[in-house]
Order: structure tokens, then C-alpha cells, then sequence
DNA sequence: AATCTAAATTACTCGTCGGTAATTTAATCA
DNA sequence: TGATTAAATTACCGACGAGTAATTTAGATT
């Protein structure tokens, strides 16, 4: 155990051995940071792989320890209890949602086009590690602080889907439709992929948001069917 | 606490005072049967309030019993142990959604119509008590036995979903389609309603489901992009 | 009335796990 | 080199909760 140990931090921690050995006491200040912050960042991503595995209740702190290599304290020591270190899993992803937002809000095509490539990022970050975590971290299992912080933060998401949809409806892009319903179902669709893709699944992510997309935009009724009916 | 239980017990069991002392064995015993059979499901659906509202984990066994105003061995007596109660929740919840395939596929019009049903009819389900167990009953939380059970339960409903895709598509009312990726979709999208639906909400079920219809039926783009895209 | 069975309770065990105090090892700095 | 701080460990506590054994209450059977 503790060779596993010594040998898994030092995968995290490149040596850097041909280095001079302290040009800077303010660069070397910056880099044992660095450092401290890439070792938080792998506990982080350990901690989201195991919840999805074995569920948050199931996986213990001694078990997120050990799959980096270490030993419960020192969680404690990066994070500061198991709450949080869920929370951290859950504003990870929320963070590459957020990317996805921000980038595909400065393309300037449609409001529909823009929803398209969200909704295409949302998609890749659901399958990503910390997936899991933002789908399925409770307000339930955390107290009253960090679970006003993740509502607010799923909230905000959700307001963000709402937006895209009225802009679309405004310029014409998307049908009239009730975007709080519209944002849920499309919210549902891609959280829920979080319970069923497995790592190697037939279909890359970009591919299911792909199928995604289409059921979206243009429905199950066939054109045909959808003249008569309007 | 020992008041609270007689109460409640009583209103659990009506105590039919002005029936013939024992008209036959036979009845009697079949009387005690379907009171032990309700005591039971007033059990499962007190435990499926709870994990709904304070989730599974958070939940004890004694919050179970203390629900109906019992105690935790009586728990043991009516349902094996806590994840066998979790998988009587959730195949309640289960059995409702089957039952809006058998009654919506012998309303012998297209497939689609048939799979609208099926739709409304689940998520009529979703919204229930059992809802959130159903959708949130983790192979995780399951030994074994129990948990392919549940994977086996689950992939009907999705073979289910499948097959009216199929179905649609052949007889020409669902356009050409992934249907896998879109049963998916639509199962997730509905499931989630379990994460946000909470008891007054602004829609009925049947309003949510209608919405949700719509989305899928037509998609987001508007007419004319749709004519001018196929 | 006596007996037998089911329903329900009290009082307990025991494992697990989140969290912490005290201590050691290693690195940084003056 | 000696002193200071961070990194990491060992060894522990306390609580909670699933599950059980032993016991009592009540109902049905004869």
C-alpha cells in the first residue's frame, strides 16, 4: 500500500529533475501552488469516478483516498469533507456547461444554431467524469449552504436554456413553444445519458448529441404528417 | 409515540364494527390477508414519500416505521429489509408504467398515437409516489439478485419504447430514426420530471405530458425551416 | 377456556464510516 | 545547519443505522 502510494503521487507529480534547482523562491512558491492545486484536481476527478461507480453513499472516503493512492486525512487536508469534495465534483462539470454557454453564445448565428452547439457541449460534458456528479448531486445530501449553491447553479443553466429558447422563438428560429417545458425536456434528455453511457458505448458522445439534436429540431412526426396537421 | 401509532393504524384499518362476528373461516382469513396485504403497501408507499423526499441513504428504516406510526421490526416483518423495500418501490412504480403500455397498445390506431399514450401514461406514473423510486433506483443500492431485476424491468420498458419506434416507423407515422437513441431521449426526458415535479406545481401531469408530446411530435424548428431543410 | 399463530414491541449487537488529534516525514527558508 | 511550515500518516472516537433475539399483545381455532 504505501509503495502504491509513493508510485501513484509521483505519476501525479512529474519529478521535473533537470531543473535548476531554485532559480526563484517566488517561482518555486508558484509551482509548489501549482502543484498543491493538480494533486486537489486528482483527488477531485478520483472522487467523481468512484461516485459514479459505486454511487455517493457507496464509496467512502477511505475509498477515494485509496484510488489515489493515499490516506483519508489527507482528503481532508485538500478538501474539506466529503460534502464538499462533492460539491467540488459537481461545480467541475457545471464549469464545462458554463464553456459550452459562453462559447456558443458568441457565435452569432441563430438562437437555434447556438442552442444546437449547447446542447452538443452539454452533451459532452454529461459523458465526461464529473457527469455523474452534477446529474446526480443532491441538495439532499448536502446541507443547507452547498445546496443553495448547486440550485442556484442548476438554476442558472436552466435559465440559460430558457433564454436560447425565447431568443429563438423571437427571431424566428424556433417554434412557439413554452420554454420552461421545452428547457426540462431537453435538460432530462441529456442528464439522463449520464445513467446510461459506460465508457466504451457503440456511439461517441458528439454522435448522440448528434441523434439528439435531430429528434429535437425536427421531431418524430414525418413532414408529411405535419403540413396536415397545421 | 404509541398513541400516534394506534391512530394511525387505525386509519390504516378501518375497523368494520357492524359486520356478523365470523361468517365463515374462509373469509375471515381471506379478510386478514388483504389487510396484511394493505398494511404492506401502505409501508411501501410511506417508504417511497420518504426516499422520495429525504432520498434513500438519508432515510432510515425507523423514519419507515415511524411514518405509519410502527416500529422498525415490523418493517422486517412486512418487507424483507430496506433493499427489498426499495425494490417493491420501485417495481409499484414499474407496474404502473406497464400498465399504460398494455391499455395504449390495444387502442388499435397508428403507432404514434400509441406511443402518445404510452407517454402521458408515463409520465402520469413519474409524478406519482413511485416516481422518483423508479427512477432512481440504483443497481448501486442493490445486491445482485435484486439489481438485475431491476436492469431486466427497465430494459422491457425500453424494448417497449424501441418497439413503437419501430412500429411508427414501418407503418409510416414516426420519421425515420435512431430508436434507440430516441427512446432514450424520451425516457430521460420524462424521468427527470421526477427530479423537478414537486407536488403543486403549476401543470398537471397530463399538462406536462401534453407539453412534452408537442416537443417531440413537432421539434423546436418552425415550419418553414423543416420544408426547406428535407 | 386453552392453545396456537400472527402482529407488534423492547432492547440490544455490531459493522461501517465520517471526522479528528497527535505524530512523523519531507521540503523550504533564513 | 537549524528552524519553520506543509504534506502525509497512524491510531483513534463517536454516532448512526441495519438487522436480530427475546418478549408481549392480540386474534383465531378447536
Amino acid at each position: 500500500m504505501l509503495k502504491t502510494r509513493s508510485v501513484t503521487a509521483k505519476s501525479v507529480t512529474p519529478p521535473r529533475r533537470g531543473r535548476p534547482p531554485s532559480l526563484s523562491p517566488w517561482r518555486d512558491a508558484a509551482a509548489r501552488d501549482a502543484e498543491r492545486g493538480r494533486k486537489r484536481a486528482a483527488l477531485i476527478r478520483a472522487a467523481a469516478q468512484a461516485f459514479r461507480a459505486n454511487g455517493f453513499h457507496n464509496t467512502s472516503l477511505d475509498d477515494v483516498a485509496a484510488a489515489v493512492g493515499v490516506t483519508k486525512p489527507l482528503v481532508y487536508h485538500y478538501v474539506g469533507n466529503k460534502q464538499q469534495l462533492l460539491f467540488e465534483c459537481f461545480c467541475t462539470g457545471v464549469e464545462q456547461i458554463r464553456a459550452a454557454f459562453t462559447t456558443a453564445e458568441h457565435s452569432g448565428t441563430t438562437a437555434r444554431a447556438r442552442l444546437v452547439r449547447v446542447l452538443a457541449g452539454y452533451a459532452e460534458a454529461i459523458t465526461g467524469d464529473f457527469g455523474w456528479c452534477m446529474v446526480r448531486a443532491e441538495d439532499l445530501d448536502l446541507d443547507a449552504a452547498l445546496s443553495s449553491r448547486v440550485k442556484q447553479l442548476k438554476s442558472e443553466i436552466d435559465q440559460g436554456l430558457r433564454r436560447l429558447l425565447r431568443a429563438g422563438i423571437e427571431d424566428g428560429s424556433i417554434r412557439s413553444c413554452d420554454p420552461k417545458m421545452t428547457a426540462f425536456a431537453l435538460a432530462g434528455a441529456l442528464n439522463w445519458i449520464a445513467h446510461w453511457h459506460r465508457g466504451r458505448d457503440a456511439l461517441t458522445p458528439a454522435e448522440i448529441a448528434a441523434r439528439f439534436i435531430d429528434l429535437f429540431e425536427l421531431g418524430l412526426a414525418p413532414r408529411a404528417d405535419r403540413a396536415a396537421r397545421r
